[in-house]
DNA sequence: ACAATAATAGTAATTATTATCATTTTTATA
DNA sequence: TATAAAAATGATAATAATTACTATTATTGT
């Protein structure tokens, strides 16, 4: 992986902007500086960053792919109303992969967790719930 | 929901094949015994099941939303190297929900894990891992 | 400085899904 | 059973997200 200055410019904007963003929403903040930054650019490296494990992955919620700089491990929220993604502490299911092996046989690499619901903000600001 | 020819072959094909569809693989089987169905029925109709918690839609593997026949909670592993979705029992994670709202203040409505890595018979048949 | 390699911009193509709309089915009731 | 309202359909256009392609440009080891 060679540098580039296109790609240090993701990474940075990518853990400024810790709302675990799609290609799309990092390419239209980046767009101002760097006016003529093409959008296959920005798929591109954010592909390659999480193929390096330098960034994550979320390609769980309503289609769209998210990522997030953030490699600690946890989950995620997503709020059904202001589609807002929450971390959630990794502590609610502490040893998921290794219970699941030896319960199931599978071999476990990754896994993801997303709960959707209303966030607490949401929660207050309606009368549907 | 009135009835519909259609309707009713869309459920009948999706518990007849427990693979975790797309809409897409539903067509496809379904086009032998109506030809002339039209995918966006298959996709109007899926949804509307859906919605109708009738089946359960598991938009959380690679972009493309999946349709599962079986209401009771359990989970996903998808095997990277053959794509075939399996079901991990729910007992491996009981009350994540209850748990999380505790701890979170979320308030949680659904939620997804989806396990990924190498199935048993991947595994036994590579030398990669 | 230079050649090999990797990365880029710009754009076309692809894929999955949803929207539109005229026509056909279903179903409750006369 | 005929019929009218509501729902569903098929065919296709439109949209959105992503990937592929290619000529040009940037990076890096020598």
């Amino acid at each position: 992986m060679k540098y580039s200055r296109q790609r240090e410019l993701i990474l940075k904007t990518l853990k400024e902007n810790a709302v675990h963003p799609t290609a799309d929403f990092i390419y239209e903040i980046i767009k101002k500086q760097l006016p003529n930054i093409s959008l296959a650019t920005v798929y591109r490296n954010l592909h390659l960053l999480a193929d390096n494990k330098i960034i994550r992955k979320i390609d769980t919620l309503d289609g769209s792919i998210h990522f997030d700089h953030n490699l600690c491990p946890h989950y995620h929220f997503i709020c059904t109303n202001c589609n807002k993604v929450y971390d959630v502490p990794y502590d609610i299911v502490p040893d998921l992969a290794a219970k699941t092996m030896q319960q199931t046989g599978l071999i476990i690499e990754s896994y993801d967790i997303v709960l959707k619901g209303f966030c607490p903000e949401c929660h207050k600001n309606n009368n549907y719930n």
